[in-house]
DNA sequence: CGCGCCTTGGTGACAATGTCACCGACGTGC
DNA sequence: GCACGTCGGTGACATTGTCACCAAGGCGCG
């Protein structure tokens, strides 16, 4: 009883709104639970409600027509699908789509309450706005990276970020080749340079991070 | 007079707002001026008004912290500059800088009277969500092409683009390059290709389209 | 177990693109 | 005329992408 009426409470971004917008929130909202590997949207599947992420990631990637795939970003516990639902309701016929991860759970928020909120709370729009920002300045990033970063610094910058507080990332090359949007070729070329200095050791379906002092050292030497 | 009594109802995505918000654009903007080649926002230069283009582009472009540069995107006659001073508002440390393509005529719209509208009015609220919308759906296809596409695909397109109209295009190989976010060396190499194969002529500092049908066939084949 | 069949990863050859160093041609200002 | 900066050309080389093919591991099934 508690999770459903206290949600907002824990969500970074919503703790310091008004009370009556939380129990707007609270009472007009529904939460659910999706297992991983699921697809929350896609072409041809726009959904109807705003996801707030309550627990769990979503991976937000792409389909080019060329047949290549690339992350886009990930969407973590605290954070909106706001954009992403925007997205979809004003242009149809874009390919990005939103994978879990994990289990996830969320508060699904109708469009209408949406923009209710929106009209009425100075601060829920402050939130709305800065998960755009936050977003778009990404993006920027993003194209920089593609454009310019060498792709070894790119992989080191990669494994530290899904290896998290681990040390074994369960991973393919092929992932990790969409993560970058690369050839698994090249991950694979880059994963034996790394392993020929010691830096992460490989089996089928794992890496694990030896040295990662070496690896931020490539990582941030550039970025 | 009618200039500035009239801005809102030449604005393609703002004509069919309320009477009473149009009047609130009105009397509460200013219209101003603008030389070409001005930096209008950039690292350290927020500005504190959104802008609605009413004549010129604005040229939005990117330097890496390697020292390259890349166009991210342009704003036209019609458009607005929500979204990036936006992000200015939220994140002051970030890279991009908008620099005026042409003379720029614009209505700015302080911050509070934005906000003011947006809690006011569901049309311009709608207005505000298409733009974030669409500059993000671009940016997907951005990162798209310059993680997947060739180059002589990308250039092709980018030549037709910049010609529009006209058949001959004053640019040099640098800017063309940072239009595509590569090297002047490797633009160089590719006109040179386009314009052995007859697709176009070369002047020191500009390009003339010979044949747009080529072109096109090339940059479409795979877009 | 043996047998397909898919996934995963390895390899070499080659193409496309990026990087670097350097050059000459052109234009501008003095 | 001369110095200087911009513009574009060139060759050598490094990095990355593409393609074709292969071998090992795992999985289901008779």
């Amino acid at each position: 009883m508690s999770m459903e009426t206290e949600w907002v409470d824990r969500f970074p971004g919503l703790s310091r709104l008004e009370e009556p917008v939380k129990q707007l929130l609270l009472t007009r909202s529904t939460v659910i639970n999706v297992p991983g590997g699921t697809t929350i949207f896609g072409p041809g599947n726009s959904p109807e409600n705003m996801l707030f992420l309550l627990d769990g990631t979503v991976r937000v990637q792409q389909v080019s027509d060329t047949g290549h795939e690339i992350v886009l970003y990930r969407i973590h516990a605290g954070q909106s699908c706001v954009l992403t639902t925007a997205c979809l309701l004003a242009y149809e016929n874009y390919s990005a789509e939103g994978i879990t991860e994990t289990a996830v759970q969320a508060a699904a928020v109708p469009r209408d309450v949406f923009d209710d909120l929106v009209a009425k709370s100075k601060s829920f729009r402050n939130f709305v706005f800065a998960a755009f920002s936050k977003r778009i300045t990404d993006l920027f990033l993003m194209i920089d990276e593609v454009a310019f970063q060498r792709l070894d610094v790119r992989l080191a910058d990669k494994l530290i970020e899904l290896a998290a507080d681990k040390d074994t990332i369960a991973t393919t090359h092929q992932k990790l080749s969409v993560e970058l949007g690369t050839a698994r070729e090249v991950i694979s070329r880059q994963l034996q340079e790394f392993q020929r200095r010691g830096w992460i050791e490989q089996s089928r379906g794992s890496v694990t991070l030896l040295d990662r002092t070496q690896l931020a050292r490539l990582a941030d030497h550039n970025s």
